[in-house]
DNA sequence: TTGCCACAGGAAAACGTTTCCGGAAAGCGC
DNA sequence: GCGCTTTCCGGAAACGTTTTCCTGTGGCAA
């Protein structure tokens, strides 16, 4: 005999007062809840959360999903360890713990997904890396699991997201390039399928019209957000028939391999080329010269993930009362002097 | 009605047969497993974790216990996510899924950690950040979880540990800048409480004697394993009588902090103090001048930790029979400019 | 035919909890 | 003293599985 029967047995009370008396639920005298709430703390006891799950229906864990090696800016390895402090800031205070899912690199995220909401391991789900068009949400919202997406797909539909003001960024680093006097600005993005390439681009284009400046196709290199992919967008630059002057990165880990194809090719960053990144994590400062990029806060963007996702469950909404909503996140400029000089003197 | 009790309706069978079949148990016809596993996949039936778990004891997850803001070295944003990929590699072998328990920061992590094991939310489990004596080590021998320590105590015992080649790492660092002339060599670590620091500082201490080098106290800088703890220990090393001509940090990170504060004062990394890190990261390549130092594979260590763990879990042990096992993680060094001057010349 | 065994599958118990329901005791107004 | 409400608590059902035990069928040897 183990758990709540036992320690019913050992106050001499029926197992349902006790259950009542550990959850703070009516119908239960003071003196007896003590008596209880002292006994569970000397014997240790805690309700297993299998029966507890199965009964209620409820496992008060929120899930967050993780893909290790996608290519997406979400991806970098600090990200969301950043975002996890403001998480559980939040959710702490409604006694929910976090989950980590990490969906393994050779299991289809979908599938993954799946698997998991149907195992009914955790009441809601935090998801991102969202595609342009990702099934996952669909799948979601048919399941009527609570979630919230870090990254907007395309697909529209009525969900709760937030989303990096991309367009934001890349109008501001468009606007600074050209006060400089650049004109000719390439831009490194993944691929469209990633809904974030997709944004970026088309803000980065449309900024450019604003200016009256063509966008130019050829001076959108698609590649890897990483280093890798920073060294190589490095390359391609170097091939282009007419030279840009500056370079706008969809993702700050990208400098440093841009920075090093650029040193290997004997054209100085911040001299000959103006660089301009995105998501300043403690390491682009690093570099020489400085690289002039956006930062966030992570912590707060995890708060406010917390609080978008509570506002969706129906068992915590009322302290949430706005209901499902998309925020588009800001960032900040952080100018360095990989940008700092000037064509037009 | 719902779950398998639907299922076994749609196909008209008992829901134990139907159980049998999904869970590959013997005394089922291949026939009729083939039905199952097929209206299984239609209806996208998965086994409710809670009804399973509540029935075999069993979660089929482990838990990778993170404590996100203590001062460790492992406390790195993103050394967590890097073993994740080798620890889910083999973990996926066996159908366990990793959910990751971060601590929150506001809660004692012996607490926390007793509570999730009274919740058997996990089968088993991964804690890191020892302390030199660690309640979280006799909690979980005492509840008969398997677990395995990314880190040792100094409290003895005889658990699952790895840990990391301090001693050799501290020897070679030693041995290398001697090599090189250096009699005058400091240290920055954190406190003995955390068994890395007190290891660290320990084979330091015997490796510089082996060279007949006096061990000097005053050498030993106690700060936070941070950039921060960096800033603080190059302030510190400037207002030392005797300045010494190398400096050994326990962690890779402190170097950037390190660097900052002696260009302020106008000393000159790697030309008049030689430096050597630890654990090198993406970042410390991008210093001026590259940081020497101690690299390793953070999928390797995940992998080695799950066989680890599973080695002790009995459901599993029978794949990895040697049993418990304690190992010492070597480190590879990966030279830099920042020691690369000699004084013997 | 009888007995035995292997095979396939059904019925029901069990896991630990929460919650619904009913009832005893006590308090209160008349 | 009587009916009513309130307070507190015990009994039992229910959550969705897995697993044990048992039954029925057919095949095969004696």
């Amino acid at each position: 005999m183990k758990g709540i029967r036992q320690l019913a047995k050992h106050l001499d009370i029926s197992i349902g007062t006790v259950s009542r008396a550990l959850n703070g639920k009516p119908d239960v005298n003071e003196e007896t809840r003590k008596r209880v709430l002292a006994a569970a703390e000397e014997l240790g006891y805690v309700a297993n959360q299998s029966g507890r799950s199965l009964r209620q229906g409820t496992t008060n864990a929120i899930g967050l999903m993780i893909e290790s090696s996608k290519e997406t800016v979400e991806n970098s390895d600090d990200f969301f360890l950043g975002v996890t402090g403001g998480l559980q800031s939040v959710l702490a205070r409604h006694k929910l713990d976090l989950v980590m899912l990490p969906c393994p690199n050779d299991e289809d995220p979908y599938e993954y997904l799946k698997r998991m909401v149907a195992r009914r391991v955790v009441d809601a789900m935090i998801i991102s890396a969202t595609q342009r068009i990702d099934k996952r949400i669909d799948l979601l919202v048919k399941a009527k699991i609570p979630f919230v997406s870090l990254g907007r797909s395309s697909s529209g539909g009525n969900y709760p997201w937030i989303d990096l003001d991309f367009e934001g960024v890349a109008t501001s680093a468009v606007d600074r390039l050209v006060a400089k006097g650049h004109r000719k600005i390439a831009i490194a993005a993944p691929s469209n399928d990633i809904n974030l390439g997709y944004i970026f681009v088309d803000s980065y284009r449309r900024a450019l019209e604003r200016h009256g400046i063509k966008y130019d196709p050829n001076l959108v290199i698609r590649v890897k957000s990483s280093e890798q992919g920073g060294y190589q967008a490095g390359h391609e630059l170097l091939l282009l028939d007419s030279k840009p002057t500056a370079i706008i990165l969809i993702y700050e880990l990208m400098a440093f391999g841009l920075y090093r194809r650029l040193v290997e090719a004997g054209v100085i960053p911040g001299r000959n080329l103006a660089i301009i990144g995105f998501r300043e994590e403690p390491r682009g400062r690093f570099l020489q010269p400085s690289l002039t990029c956006f930062r966030m806060s992570l912590r707060d963007l995890g708060v406010e993930l917390a609080e978008t996702l509570l506002a969706t469950m129906p068992a915590y909404a009322e302290s949430y009362p706005e209901g499902a909503r998309n925020t588009i996140w800001p960032l900040e400029l952080v100018p360095g002097e990989s940008d700092a000089f000037s064509l037009t003197s």
